[in-house]
RNA sequence: GCCGCUGUGGUGAAACGGUAAACACGGAGGACUUAAAAUCCUCUGCCCGUUACAGGGCUUCCCAGUUCAAGUCUGGGCAGCGGCACCA
């Protein structure tokens, strides 16, 4: 129709409507056109700055931010959006309810993602990068997100990275900081180390590729100093308990004993430790991993073995497997003997020692004790190796082993046996007295291990903060004073990796280093993982000033990372948002930061995050969608078309917002169809003067529907029930169309739930509106003021409550029909009129054993 | 293998232990239109029954249990998804 775009051209002045127009207004069809309005409004919002926070002088701090997106040369996707404008929804109806909400955003701009993309399109990543922001910049606002612009972040900004080295210098001076030669994961594409929470079942986490082990000299942080912090820390947080038992499990704390063996016709010891040691009379043999120095010492001829040929074969061999090949080995078990034998003292027997890679060198003490009866990793190794099998416990139903039926069962109950002082006793009873007896006699000791690994943080990578260590002549590492910080990234590379360090080719680097420290100090080549860039940025937004990313403390040496006053008053983050995905990686190393930093006296609180909301994932025919697949919906076309309010809207709607789904843009017609009919109810009522015929009333069900979808709405946003807040807005409007008269009250307040789903919409509606209320000089809600800015509307309880009430019939379960009795109608009088529902009384004829009465709701019959 | 989550119409999904399927999509029929789109109205879980109304039975992955009452609680299966995994 001819009138599309035609309301959208009206309207925008603050003009009141001519006199005489309302006559042919109705006979108009009105069409909401999505593209202009939201260009209006994200034009007057940024205009009168309404999203900015003065930090300083806000009396109800609410701070709200989702995991800032890296900037890769893609758009943003259908999981951004889905992502951030729930989160955007959440953040707006805290504003109305009276907080003063602080809603930032910035870019994760350094580490592999940006420099993936610089490599591919071999634009440098100085260049490129800051290109991506912008264009991702723009696309952000199109959402309309209250973002606070003002304090945006951008990690590969030197402002922001001498504060990331600024963390690595405060690592290094308490001793949390430490490079040691050690196996580290290593991703031969991407040509640089990985933490173990970046290599997934045994590949990178960013390419894929096989993931192989390298003994390399490293910085790592002593994440695992935390570990028990980090755990109990846990219990206090409002967290979903699935991510909370994924943290739990990644640190993997376990209770054991490392008991000490003596090796037969040497000097040597070897350790084992173990959880089960009320098995020990159980063991058979010792293994050992190949990277264990016991094995050393016989490569090396220090001990001297028959078997030494085949030993570094072994090892040579097993050193050259990647993760995924030792994983995909499987059941089938290797090894070797050493020929040597160690002493079981429990029972003064020989054990013969092994070597297996089934035995990890990162984990205990890279030696274990075999017991084939009760592990079934050890059986098969035994069973290879015709080694013998010994059984010590006895389950409750008579079988000494669980091996016997091919599988391994840790015994959670079970009686000793074959185990001498042990014998008799339940499994539990047993492992303590025998850890009593070894401590007492000298050759075992009680420990605690965890799975966690200290956090490798070098990367032999170009696009990422300088570790900011300087090497005296001596080769002894030296932090970069804090006056010297940005300890900038060199310029004079060639970015693309080349499997060594991008900034040992850098003359410049090695240039200021000299000219800084003297003569023969050499810099440090690696750079830091990302995810120290995005380990403390929360407290980095409270001291951004603009969106160029500059901060309001400029001087490092002040040892400020943020102002303490703000840094009580906004931390933790009262709602973060984002990607389960991160669960192992970059939640748990913020977490240990903020830790750090606390101890270290810079902040007050030690956890980062006290309410987390991780939102679903949004598949494509049940497949993530990515790049490589090919099956990554772009929003673009849907924005283009309905505008931006009815694509955060659909997101919202499809279902559970913490549940996610498989996309269909099948339903997005159906809010597209409400938005447009929400504005053909309310945009007449700024044109016509309806309201003011006092003659008519608005029929006293409109307000009762009203209340209901107040109290439903509020409900649902606060418990992020997105769908269900839009269903009842739904519901809302389909009484309202029917209502004969809708008071500009209620359109108002409509307009206002409205507001967090639909924001532009609502700020245009409520500007239709106010003109009116003016006219009318009868609202109080008369400034043109921003309808972000208006409070939340509050239901009366009162009007919840109707005059009559419908109380279903049950008999014996069984729904027989209802009956409509007085709000105030007692008990006495509800079951007499459900006695004489017609159909119930066919039931009921042979007398009733007892009556139910559930207030409100129904009548219960038991015959 | 271990840990966690999920399972409801043709579809996305609702449902403080209390009328299962709200809201929406899709579908069928109708109105308007030269026509299409858009819009509006009616119907829409399955089966029996009736000209029509009434009625009745069945139904939330499967099997038990608790309860006047179970999608919801308990136990045991099955299927799918996610995490961890030769971790001693």
């Amino acid at each position: 129709m001819a009138t599309v775009g035609r309301c959208a051209m009206k309207n925008y002045s603050t003009d009141f409507p001519k006199l005489g127009k309302v006559a042919t207004i109705q006979l108009m069809h009105f069409e909401y056109d999505p593209s202009s309005v939201e260009a209006k409004w994200q034009e007057r919002w940024n205009e009168a700055h309404v999203y900015e926070v003065d930090l300083q002088k806000a009396k109800k701090p609410y701070f709200t931010h989702v995991m800032f997106p890296y900037p890769s040369g893609d758009k943003l996707h259908i999981g951004h959006w889905f992502n951030y404008s729930p989160a955007d929804t959440f953040a707006r109806f805290k504003r109305m309810q009276g907080y003063d909400v602080f809603s930032p955003i910035g870019f994760d701009a350094f580490g592999l993602p940006a420099e993936n993309y610089a490599i591919k399109t071999g634009v440098p990543p100085q260049q490129s990068i800051p290109e991506n922001v912008r264009t991702m910049i723009t696309q952000l606002k199109r959402i309309g997100c209250m973002y606070d612009w003002n304090r945006m972040v951008n990690t590969s900004h030197p402002e922001y990275y001498k504060w990331t080295q600024w963390l690595f210098i405060q690592m290094f001076k308490n001793g949390l900081a430490y490079k040691k030669k050690a196996s580290v994961n290593f991703c031969p594409n991407c040509q640089t180390v990985l933490a173990n929470e970046q290599v997934k079942e045994g590949c990178c986490e960013r390419c894929g590729t096989p993931v192989i082990q390298k003994m390399m000299e490293q910085w790592f942080w002593k994440i695992t100093q935390y570990a028990d912090r980090l755990l109990q820390g846990l219990d206090q947080l409002d967290w979903p308990e699935k991510t909370k038992t994924m943290q739990r499990n990644w640190i993997g704390r376990k209770e054991g004993i490392d008991i000490t063996y003596a090796i037969e016709g040497t000097k040597e010891s070897v350790t084992c430790f173990t959880t089960r040691p009320d098995t020990n009379f159980g063991v058979t043999f010792i293994v050992l991993a190949p990277e264990h120095p016991f094995v050393k010492k016989i490569l090396i001829g220090e001990l001297k073995s028959d078997h030494k040929k085949e030993i570094a074969a072994y090892v040579s061999a097993s050193l050259k497997k990647t993760e995924l090949e030792r994983q995909e080995e499987g059941m089938s078990k290797t090894g070797v003997c050493t020929g040597f034998y160690a002493v079981n003292n429990l029972n003064n027997t020989k054990i013969p020692v092994w070597v297996s890679d089934y035995v990890l060198a990162g984990f205990g003490t890279g030696a274990v004790v075999g017991v084939p009866g009760h592990d079934l990793r050890d059986f098969q190794f035994a069973q290879k190796f015709k080694l013998p099998v010994v059984r010590v416990v006895v389950t409750s139903d008579g079988d000494t082993s669980a091996i016997e039926r091919e599988v391994q069962v840790q015994e959670e109950s079970g009686t000793m046996i074959n185990s001498g002082f042990l014998d008799g006793l339940d499994i539990h009873e047993a492992t303590e007295k025998i850890m009593d007896h070894l401590e007492e006699k000298g050759w075992g000791k009680r420990i605690v291990t965890y799975r966690l690994r200290d956090w490798s943080i070098g990367r032999q990578r170009y696009w990422g903060a300088p570790i900011p260590i300087i090497y005296d002549p001596e080769g002894k590492p030296h932090a970069v004073p804090e006056k010297n910080l940005p300890w900038l990234l060199p310029q004079d590379v060639e970015f693309k990796p080349k499997g060594t360090a991008p900034l040992a080719q850098s003359k410049e680097l090695f240039a200021r280093t000299e000219k800084i420290f003297g003569k023969g100090w050499t810099p440090e080549v690696d750079t830091m993982d990302t995810f120290v860039c995005s380990s403390f940025y929360s407290f980095m937004y409270l001291g951004a000033t603009n969106e160029r990313g500059e901060y309001r403390e400029p001087d490092v040496t002040k040892n400020v990372l943020v102002d303490p006053v703000l840094e009580k008053k906004w931390m933790p983050v009262a709602m973060y948002i984002g990607g389960a995905e991160h669960a192992c990686m970059h939640l748990i190393y913020a977490r240990f930061v903020t830790m750090a930093l606390k101890d270290f006296g810079f902040v007050s609180h030690e956890e980062p995050f006290k309410k987390l909301v991780h939102q679903g994932v949004i598949t494509n025919k049940g497949a993530k969608m990515s790049k490589s697949k090919g099956n990554v919906v772009s929003p673009d076309a849907f924005i283009e078309r309905h505008g931006s309010d009815v694509f955060r809207m659909y997101l919202m709607f499809m279902g559970p917002f913490t549940d996610g789904g498989d996309w269909s843009d099948t339903g997005i017609k159906g809010i597209s169809r409400f938005i447009q009919r929400v504005y053909k109810l309310i945009q007449p009522l700024g044109e016509s003067d309806k309201m003011n015929n006092k003659s008519v009333q608005e029929d006293v069900s409109v307000k009762r529907a009203l209340h209901k979808t107040i109290k439903q709405v509020t409900e649902s946003l606060e418990t992020l029930h997105f769908n269900t807040g839009i269903s009842g807005l739904m519901e809302l409007l389909n009484v309202l169309e029917k209502a004969e008269y809708v008071s500009v009250e209620t359109a108002q307040t409509f307009t206002k739930l409205l507001a967090p789903f639909a924001p532009h919409l609502a700020e245009e509606l409520w500007e239709i509106l106010n003109n009116v209320s003016f006219r009318a000089q009868s609202r109080s809600d008369t400034s043109s003021d921003f309808i972000i800015n208006k409070p939340w509307p509050s239901f009366d309880p009162s009007l919840l409550v109707t005059d009559t009430m419908t109380i279903v019939i049950q008999v014996n379960g069984k729904v027989r029909g209802d009956v409509q009795v007085a709000s105030d109608a007692s008990k006495e009088e509800i079951i007499a009129s459900a006695k004489q529902n017609e159909n119930v009384m066919k039931y009921i004829q042979n007398g009733i054993k007892k009556e139910i009465y559930v207030p409100g709701k129904l009548v219960s019959f038991v015959i």
